[in-house]
DNA sequence: GATATTGTAGACTCTAATTATCTATAATTA
DNA sequence: TAATTATAGATAATTAGAGTCTACAATATC
C-alpha cells in the first residue's frame, strides 16, 4: 500500500504555485520542467485538480493554470482526494455488508484520523519552508 | 492506496483464533476452508504472521497454527505490519534526502497519526461483536 | 520404519494499476 | 491565420496483487 507518485507531484505542484507568487498563471511546460517529467503526464495529473476545483486551466496562447481558492481553502486531503479518490483504503469482501465487518470498522476509523489530519492540515503552512 | 486482501484474511484469521478458543490449535484447512481461499494461498500470509512471531506453525499430523501472544499483545497494528511491510505510504523521489522535504513530513506524520491508533487497538476487543 | 497428515517453498500465471510517452486535437490570443 | 497552450486517446513497460499447482519437509502414529 502506498500514495502513488501522481499524489507526489500533484502536492508538489501546488505547493510550487503558492511560493512563486500564488496568483500567477503557471505553464505546464513551466511546472513540468520543473519535476522532470513530460507535459502531457502532467497535465493528466493537474486536469484532475482542475476537476476537483482546486485549479482553474485556461488553453491558448497566455493560458496555464492559477489557483482557484484561497491558499487557507486548500488542504493536504483535497489534493489527495482528487489524486487517489474517495475509496476507502481497506474493504472486506467476507461479509455481505461490508459495514457490519468489526475489522472494517476499526480500519475505517484509523483510516478517518489519518484523513482528518491531512484536511485540517494545509499546504500553505509548510510553503515558508521550502 | 489499498491495503491488500492479505491483511483482510489475516486480522479474521487471528480474530477468529482468538474467537474459537484461542488456545486451540488451528489446521490451514479449517482457517482456509472458513474463508473460501486454497490452503497455500493462506499459507504464504500465516507465515508472514509465523515469521512477526504471532503465531506459531507446527508441520505434521496434528499440527496447525496456535497464537503465540496473549490477546492483550496482539494488535491491529502487529498484524498489519507482517502483511503490509514497514515501509513508509508516502515516498518523495524530487529530493535528494527525503526527509528533510515538508511535504514527506506531513505525510509521515498523518501516517503516524493513523498507526498509533491501530497500534493502541487489539483484535480481541472486537472479537466479542463477531 | 512406513504412512498419513500437515505446513512451506518455489515456480508460475493472470490481471490490474502505475507510470509514463507520443500524437492529434481543441481552444485561445495576437 | 499562426502560434501557443491544455486535453484526450492510444499505447507500452513495469510492478504489485492475488492466486494456483507441484513438490518437499517435518511430525505423529501404527
Amino acid at each position: 500500500m502506498k500514495y502513488t507518485k501522481a499524489t507526489n507531484y500533484a502536492l508538489h505542484t501546488i505547493a510550487y504555485m503558492i511560493k512563486n507568487n500564488k496568483d500567477d498563471k503557471f505553464s505546464l511546460q513551466i511546472l513540468a520542467d520543473n519535476f522532470n517529467i513530460s507535459a502531457t503526464y502532467l497535465s493528466k495529473i493537474l486536469t484532475e485538480l482542475v476537476k476537483a476545483d482546486l485549479i482553474q486551466s485556461t488553453p491558448g496562447v497566455k493560458g496555464g493554470y492559477v489557483l482557484r481558492k484561497r491558499v487557507e481553502e486548500i488542504s493536504f486531503m483535497d489534493v489527495i482526494k482528487a489524486t487517489e479518490g474517495t475509496g476507502a483504503l481497506f474493504s472486506c469482501e467476507l461479509h455481505d455488508d461490508e459495514s457490519g465487518c468489526q475489522i472494517f470498522k476499526v480500519m475505517k476509523e484509523a483510516e478517518n484520523v489519518m484523513k482528518r489530519y491531512l484536511q485540517n492540515k494545509k499546504i500553505y503552512e509548510i510553503v515558508q519552508y521550502m
